[in-house]
DNA sequence: CAGAAATCGTTTATTGATTCACAATAGCGG
DNA sequence: CCGCTATTGTGAATCAATAAACGATTTCTG
């Protein structure tokens, strides 16, 4: 229905979401742009813009219905009947990884997890069964599965990438500190820790500040988006 | 010594750097920028750019010496003496974070690690001691910590910042799906697992691609930055 | 009921990052 | 020794994302 989505404005929306389910929790109905900007880091001129995008319509005194809001977010972001995923790479991070995830969504399911090791084969980890990597190809036609976690060393990322994708994966979500070579059609996000722990080791020792996301808070505590200059 | 690095740039360097160290055991001495972009999803004209700003110079033909770039990177990320973090909120992913990041950097360190949960009080975890957050504002300025991990729930997340931020940190890696708010000074880079997943399951459902980052391939292949148009 | 105040929807600018394009330079083969 | 080719360094153009600005609209208050 809606159009297609910038990557930068599916992440604002993964914010609002988990913001806006605070919100009705604690019984509110409505919300305003200038409440949902500050915790996301932006202006309430982008809010605005992203719900626009969404399909929704605010009252201009009276703000937005969370639940229209949520309802738009969840038809946008979430997958209409269900959506697999495997996680390649059983380590410590990809252990953590099926915890933190195992069970946090309806929509989508770490269906299997693989690893070379073979001491972990068979083993059921998390809830999630534990084959070896030749059963990948094999699992993830079978299961129409359509997102793959890497979470193996820098050196197996390439070759376990290019298995997922011949497997028929379109997106990655890719652990290892390095650009995968992917076809055309899939979508890789990268994550990648090590380069988040020393960026902000470097910025913590410069605290010549970059402009950091700091202007939001500012832009909250004004109405009118600021534009109130009627000298 | 080198002007201030954008967030961008420090992100391609931490790849050049992992990427050069490969090159490196491999037994190579010296590399154009065209085998670097490749990895790191970027153009050889990013490469060249972001090496000038490190202040290496290249030889037309000969590239780049990789002892050089590795030296430089180092000069540029690593803190001089020593750096220290502490991480807050011993679950899961805090464990696999804590296994993932000891010694891994003789530079950076962290220092010690703490939970509301009073059964970890006192332990060891993956050799880092564990206090009660009561301790926190005491041995973050004791040791001068610079950087604080930010692995609690969502809930619990702002309370924590400013803790930490009161106790003097300058940097904050942030797992809480939350723009935290900071004074000026402080620098966050956030890492939102719950929406990097949720994007990639967004983008793997719609294989229409967003530029994703493909580009590069292409321009690797071809010579000359593809500037080739002679005819 | 009318005027004031706040908030929305949208258009226009601005900014910053990235790619393009090309002149300058150094090695290489004949 | 000389032209050829590959590669660097960098100014200009492009692009996407963001913020500013402002008219339109609706509630609130006296």
């Amino acid at each position: 229905m809606t159009a297609m989505a910038s990557e930068k404005t599916v992440e604002r929306l993964s914010l609002y979401r988990r913001l806006l389910l605070r919100l009705r929790d604690d019984g509110a109905d409505v919300v305003f742009s200038h409440q949902l900007c500050v915790p996301v880091g932006v202006t309430p001129a982008q809010v605005r813009r992203d719900i626009m995008q969404l399909g929704c319509s605010g009252v201009p005194h009276a703000g937005y219905k969370i639940k229209d809001l949520l309802a738009a977010i969840a038809e946008m972001l979430d997958a209409p009947q269900s959506q697999r995923a495997v996680l390649v790479g059983v380590g410590h991070l990809g252990l953590a990884l099926l915890t933190h995830f195992s069970g946090r969504w309806r929509w989508l399911h770490v269906h299997a997890a693989f690893d070379v090791n073979p001491s972990k084969h068979g083993a059921i980890v998390r809830g999630c069964n534990c084959y070896g990597l030749d059963q990948l190809p094999r699992i993830v036609r079978e299961w129409r599965v359509e997102v793959g976690v890497i979470t193996v060393p820098m050196d197996a990322a390439q070759t376990v990438a290019t298995m997922l994708c011949d497997a028929g994966v379109t997106g990655l979500l890719n652990f290892a500190p390095l650009r995968l070579q992917t076809p055309e059609h899939v979508y890789v996000e990268n994550v990648d820790l090590t380069t988040s722990f020393e960026k902000v080791a470097y910025f913590a020792r410069h605290p010549a500040r970059l402009a950091n996301n700091k202007n939001a808070e500012r832009d909250a505590a004004s109405e009118k988006d600021r534009a109130d200059v009627p000298g």
